[in-house]
DNA sequence: ATCCGTGAGTGAAATATTTCACATATCGAT
DNA sequence: ATCGATATGTGAAATATTTCACTCACGGAT
């Protein structure tokens, strides 16, 4: 019986959004066929504090041995099991463009936890057309194919003006996470959840730390 | 004269993260006719409080009129020069695959400050190949090129392999911020910006709020 | 001319996040 | 068996960030 008088406060997302870096690293020295690794360790890889990685992972559990530290396999399952990546995220890519082709043929997201089952796009001559292994349905059966299949994540590459109306669409259908490569910012409910991806945003953060006049 | 006796403190790299978020959704209003605005619109639009716009811009200057709130040309005029985004940034894009394909074709970049001129890959068959208006060059002129050229940003999009590897030459070359796309941390020295944008670790963080029965 | 609703800018307060530094545990070597 | 080096987990302290709530200004309406 879980404690349910005592106020659980919830974890901070800042935290929840390092667990990924934190599970990267590891599974990068565990391939190198490292089998320990400490949070110093773990920090300077990361360009982090060690403090602050002990610290986050002390929010659910005990996961290191003090004098020795982290067992790489032992602490990749947990990060694993806390993510909830023990199990496969059935994926949609949206807008079969250049970036949806670009989406759909990477590999890197089987292997952590990511199955691209369906891309969609609205114009009828790129229907049927098989984009890394997958191909391309129209836009008219999203609802259908998405409600029959159970799809839980859309990869979103439409242009601006439709993201919004897409996304609606993709809630009502009952996706529950949206991550948006349209360079707007979508409104959805507050029990789904939406990550955003503009190059041109990043690019603007980092030349305000620029020299302008160098080059 | 600039005040040098007295300690200026940096402005918060969180808060230089916004202005980006608030010059997209400014021009958008602007692109819609709006003239003016206030931190109460501009807030409900983005999901964040008006206080907090109110704050971030504080740190740069007063660009609102009390009871009116902020004229939208202006103040897109002003966070561009904040952002030093009123000169033309020289991009270059590393790695001819999918995803460099897809950023070389990408028409977003133009409109916002940033030029892709290069396009390199180290697979002699793509070189001389067309990607959106530019032209595949071979990874051995990396260093001329990017020297003579003066590139001053990078989009890493080759294999984590070789991210690292390549980023040494970027930065040996005079790089001065790169945006890395394959899913590992680089190294480089504190005077290069570095950005990052993994959607699997994006899609790890959205995993963790969402409800693993459903569906 | 005055009033009223709107809204910026801002110290102060409240929260959130990071870092410090220490008690404690482990392991290998002597 | 003891020692020393290493390294975790964690309260407390230090910082950073956000929100509050107020003063003051503007502009349209009466």
């Amino acid at each position: 019986m879980s404690n349910s008088l005592v106020a659980m406060p919830a974890i901070p997302d800042i935290v929840i959004g390092r667990l990924p870096l934190y599970l990267r690293a590891l599974i990068y020295m565990k391939n190198q066929g490292q089998l320990t690794t400490s949070s110093n360790e773990l920090g300077r890889r990361l360009g982090m504090s060690s403090a602050q990685i002990r610290k986050d992972l002390s929010h659910f559990g005990e996961f290191g041995k003090q004098g020795t530290g982290y067992h790489i396999n032992y602490l990749v399952d947990q990060l694993r099991q806390i993510l909830k990546l023990d199990q496969e995220w059935r994926v949609a890519v949206i807008g079969a463009g250049f970036l949806g082709h670009a989406l759909a043929n990477y590999n890197g997201f089987i292997h952590r936890g990511f199955h691209i089952s369906w891309i969609f796009d609205s114009d009828i001559t790129k229907v049927g057309e098989d984009m890394g292994g997958v191909v391309v349905q129209p836009m008219d059966e999203l609802e259908e194919t998405i409600a029959r299949e159970g799809t839980q994540i859309a990869l979103l590459a439409v242009p601006a003006e439709r993201a919004q109306a897409v996304t609606d669409r993709l809630v009502k259908t009952g996706v529950q996470a949206i991550l948006n490569y349209a360079p707007i910012n979508l409104t959805v409910p507050p029990d789904v959840q939406v990550g955003y991806s503009d190059p041109v945003v990043q690019l603007q953060h980092m030349t305000y730390y620029l020299d302008a006049s160098r080059s």
